[in-house]
DNA sequence: CATACGTGGTT
DNA sequence: TAACCAAGTAT
């Protein structure tokens, strides 16, 4: 067994050396002089960065920043304008719990996080992970912080050949020992650090890794790479459908609010048919949302998690644009704001090349 | 415990 | 290029 003692030292060490900066974060000194980054934007920058890279999150978190600076802000905010700041960055359960979190934040807590894992946990989209992280970051709580990079450093540290998912409890108590009681926060962040500039999926810089004295998977001449173990996946299913780009004489665009639960939930759409494992390649025109000249103009592919996306589009311009109570004509000149997720926004660019480009 | 839930970058 | 991956959560 490595020595759990020796760790933290080691890692603190590096991390003071070689510690990524973001804007979300407190340098590791100005955090030995007691500094502590915002438990807002602790929070705020964790929900964005879950199964999200640091590049995707940046501008997004920037611009929360920006609109909403405490989470009061967030709180009183449009629920709808959430949507549209959110729009492009995927997982939008995360913006209804983020809105849901924000307003338990400023109705049952005066507007100041929780101090603890127990209390943060009870919040709409903290779970295990980001209720430890934010204790342990903005709060100085010494909880054992595991995300997917900590689970690779881990398993490879104590060579672990149990699998994931069922590997996560073991993953959690063997970080728990080799979390130290002083500079937590630190600590997690340099574990995420590690995993995610030394300690990688492929290829991980074994001789530039602080723990290599220490990590069994290493020490043993192990295929490091093969850690963390993991369940084979499933493959992703081909769903089929249509979509409609209804463009008016003035430019604007017909959409629809889709339901709040579910794939996209609470985004904005063009009026589609389902999305079913249909195979038989027929084209739908007539499940066009209302009567109009639809022209055929090809197909966008789209691959979410658990399936692929084939989606037919048809186009009519030109229309006068009659007031709907399904839906509603949004101006040309607003469109590239909307709360339109990425498959909506690339079914309209294959309608109308510069309907977008605002 | 398994499944639903986005998107863009890398290999 | 198909596969894999990225600071997970809710049900």
């Amino acid at each position: 067994m490595p020595d759990t003692r020796a760790v933290a030292p080691l890692l603190l060490s590096w991390y003071d050396r070689h510690h990524r900066s973001f804007p979300w974060r407190v340098p590791p000194a100005e955090g030995q002089r007691g500094l502590r980054a915002q438990p807002y934007h602790v929070w705020l920058s964790e929900v964005m960065l879950q199964q999200t890279t640091v590049q995707a999150v940046m501008p997004y978190f920037e611009r929360f920043r920006t609109l909403w600076p405490r989470v009061e802000d967030l709180a009183a905010a449009e629920t709808e304008d959430v949507m549209k700041a959110w729009a492009g960055l995927g997982y939008y359960a995360r913006a209804r719990n983020l809105k849901k979190c924000a307003e338990a934040v400023a109705r049952d807590h005066g507007g100041r996080f929780p101090d603890t894992e127990e209390g943060l946990r009870a919040l709409p989209g903290i779970g295990d992970y980001t209720a430890a992280a934010v204790a342990a970051i903005a709060f100085d709580r010494p909880s054992a912080v595991v995300d997917g990079n900590v689970e690779r450093v881990v398993s490879r540290l104590f060579r672990v050949e149990e699998s994931l998912p069922a590997a996560k409890r073991e993953f959690r108590a063997l970080t728990a020992s080799i979390t130290p009681k002083e500079r937590p926060g630190d600590f997690a962040q340099a574990m995420m650090d590690l995993g995610s500039t030394i300690c990688t999926p492929r290829r991980p810089v074994c001789a530039l890794c602080p723990l290599n004295g220490h990590c069994l998977a290493y020490r043993t001449g192990a295929e490091i790479e093969t850690y963390p173990r993991k369940a084979p996946k499933k493959e992703k299913p081909v769903r089929r459908g249509a979509a409609f780009v209804a463009r008016a004489a003035d430019g604007a665009i017909f959409l629809r609010r889709r339901i709040d639960s579910g794939l996209l939930g609470g985004m904005s759409e063009v009026p589609s048919t389902a999305w079913s494992a249909r195979t038989d390649g027929a084209t739908e025109a007539d499940a066009a949302p209302f009567a109009a000249d639809w022209q055929p103009c090809g197909s966008v592919t789209h691959v979410f998690t658990h399936f692929s996306l084939e989606l037919t589009v048809f186009a009519a311009d030109g229309l006068e644009a009659i007031r709907r109570n399904d839906g509603w004509w949004e101006p040309a000149t607003s469109l590239s704001g909307a709360a339109l997720p990425t498959v909506m926004k690339k079914a309209i660019a294959l309608a109308f090349p510069q309907a977008l480009a605002s």
